[in-house]
DNA sequence: CTTGACACAGAACAAGCGTTCGGTTATCAT
DNA sequence: ATGATAACCGAACGCTTGTTCTGTGTCAAG
């Protein structure tokens, strides 16, 4: 039976059902659904008139087509499930009297990363061998760093000045995450919170930097005391 | 010419150049290669040897393949470059003498939006009405968030105790993010740092609930003064 | 030297898949 | 009432694509 509708601006029922059923499919099995199984869904009989439903949605902008592959479909915008990634691996967690332990000394196991969306990074950060280390405890509130957090980070044994780096600090037997500053007789490590007072390390003593901070994430789901 | 190498115990340098190849050519096209172009590509001349080559990988658990499509083949772990994504409208900014702006009273174009790992959401806030603020000044450091710390949040008007939620003080005339508990004649505001005080409303004065915190996101791309 | 396993090869085939074509029906404007 | 357009349709076709089959060369072990 027909189910015809005229055209207005903006999409149809048909339309709508189509992105939809793309979406959904797309999340399930990870690749878009053929032309044929779209008919099937949208009881749609014919593949032609899938296809100019299809045409439609790319005139306005919602989908984009690849004519040269089978299944070549894909949703612009907020529609589309899938997106670009990096995935970093947690190597541990990050408190005050350990020090921190970075790619190469640390055992890495796939199952322990978070997903980061690429599009979050900077383009410097992408690619290079991020790690993320979780903060246990209240140490790092001076970084304005929760306990819980998830602090992503890239290795580095140096750092420029306003660059927020992890640090151990063997004199103090302490791991911290401040802003990095040299001074005229060695280096000053500035916590983000202006109502603490700064470190400052003297050239004489040592300064391990393990690595400079890209990113903190904090997942606000749990309930506090 | 034949390129013999004797199976040993992982992979060889075939194998890793054929993921390689996946994973970049998947970062680039967003859909797998066929057969034929991993062939080019690897200079393997045959398609029953790159069948060959993915029935491997396969069995030892880097791939995924899915017999009844064409391309039907899926990095398994962290080499798979695409993932599930959540992408949540940013609203605006969140500051402190402004009330914040919610999904229904704001004007929202696609282009303003950040991508979330699915992964990184508890699957208590997926597929919500998620909206993200981006916060500009440090009105907010007493909730451990940063200026330019974007927060994601999910549309609500009332909360439980120890949930962290956006709220606009009209007698303050300012925006906070805090912990909220019930009291007995109203409602405590606790800040994330136990250093500062927290802030009474009672029964009488209003509070207007606009979202609870779900996540907070601070990028440390850039340099401080 | 023989045998079995592995790594490679080309050719043929079949299935999945989207496009094209010619068509019907419903709706709208004139 | 008529013509134009949109929404729908089935059939056929051709291309892409992966699988299957048969084969060769190399190497290690017996």
């Amino acid at each position: 039976m027909m189910m015809m509708v005229r055209k207005s601006k903006g999409l149809g029922e048909r339309h709508q059902k189509i992105l939809d059923f793309i979406a959904s499919y797309q999340r399930e099995h990870k690749h878009p659904p053929s032309i044929r199984e779209i008919g099937e869904h949208c009881k749609i009989s014919s593949t032609s008139v899938v296809n100019y439903y299809l045409d439609q949605l790319e005139k306005e902008g919602l989908l984009e087509r690849d004519r040269k592959i089978s299944r070549g479909m894909r949703l612009i915008g907020n529609s589309n499930p899938l997106g670009d990634m990096l995935r970093v691996p947690v190597l541990g967690v990050i408190q005050a009297g350990e020090p921190i332990l970075v790619p190469s000394e640390a055992a890495f196991t796939p199952e322990d990363s978070v997903e980061i969306a690429t599009s979050m990074m900077s383009s410097k950060e992408k690619g290079k061998d991020l790690f993320a280390l979780q903060v246990q405890g209240d140490s790092m509130i001076d970084a304005m760093v929760n306990d819980g957090d998830i602090v992503i980070l890239k290795p580095a044994q140096e750092a420029r000045n306003g660059e927020m780096v992890a640090v151990w600090l063997n004199e103090r037997n302490e791991t911290t995450l401040k802003y990095f500053y040299k001074e005229k007789d060695g280096y000053r490590l500035q916590p983000a919170n202006p109502a603490f007072k700064p470190i400052m390390i003297k050239k004489n003593e040592s300064l391990d930097i393990k690595g400079k901070v890209v990113m903190v994430i904090r997942k606000v789901d749990r309930l506090v005391a």
